[in-house]
DNA sequence: CTAAAACCTGTGAGTAACTCACAGGTCAAA
DNA sequence: TTTGACCTGTGAGTTACTCACAGGTTTTAG
């Protein structure tokens, strides 16, 4: 397989085998008369691998950390179990802070409805906006000045 | 105002206000002995502003338009709602994606318990994510192979 | 057989919104 | 006067790709 070959197989951007090769997840052989990258069905299965990890949210540092375990005959579970749950704690807590803010929006919307639609006055912003509040800076808000 | 006592007054990283600065969202005044910045409560209102909208998803460039309007005394505000509905939106697909993403995950950690925590045997990468299934390609989603 | 299309190679840059580092200038206090 | 804290501009690093470029190779059509 070539490098078409194995992203259409995986259905990713040929760029991405390419990016995913120079970040050593994958490690073909080279065919030797022309230097072009021979992939086979562990490649494949590798490739698969990392973007469905992907989508769970592992950064591509973990993933080779993972697939390097496996190299070595090491099982990964343990560790992929570990970040599986922070990731899964993490995904939780987006979901809350997304909740927070649908609600800040939506009442925002409705109080929209009762402002005049032009220009409040001339030299000030929207006050939808100037007026919103500061979110309640909930433990683990990131983007703190101090950390 | 110099650099650090707006960054103060606005809760943010000096070298944002900087990178605003840089960006034309902030239009400080400079003073002819030293070439410092001079922040006015104006600035803090729009850097305040800056901040609030970025809470709330805009863009960078969407802001600086934003204020742009204001400074040409136009009222910003049909435009901004719009921006703040396609947003408001936007947030709600991402509560829906995460949610069915930790469902998945609930599942697949129930599904691990049934599983020999040793490593399934020494060629293969751990079954859990390996045996992920692809999310059903849903209108909208990102990362296609192609558009 | 040849020419064009389609693929391959490596490298470097672009994306968003900062954050940090660096080298040198300025200013207040001890 | 010498620290120390601040200022300046610029350039690089972050993430996970994606795209562009220039040049080499292979496949396909005529």
């Amino acid at each position: 397989m070539k490098v078409k070959d194995i992203a259409e197989a995986a259905g990713v951007n040929p760029d991405t085998v390419r990016f995913y090769t120079r970040e050593n997840l994958l490690k073909p052989t080279r065919n030797p008369d022309n230097n072009y990258q021979q992939f086979n069905a562990e490649d494949l299965r590798r490739l698969r691998f990392a973007r469905k990890a992907r989508q769970l949210g592992f950064s591509l540092p973990e993933i080779r950390q993972i697939l390097e375990q496996a190299d070595d005959h090491h099982s990964p579970c343990p560790m992929v179990r570990d970040v599986f749950q922070q990731r899964l704690a993490e995904v939780e807590r987006e979901i809350r802070e997304l909740q927070e803010l649908r609600q800040r929006m939506t009442a925002a919307m409705a109080a929209w409805q009762n402002m005049p639609d032009g220009s409040p006055d001339g030299h000030t912003i929207c006050r939808l906006i100037e007026h919103w509040e500061d979110p309640a800076p909930s433990a683990g808000a990131a983007n703190e000045v101090e950390e």
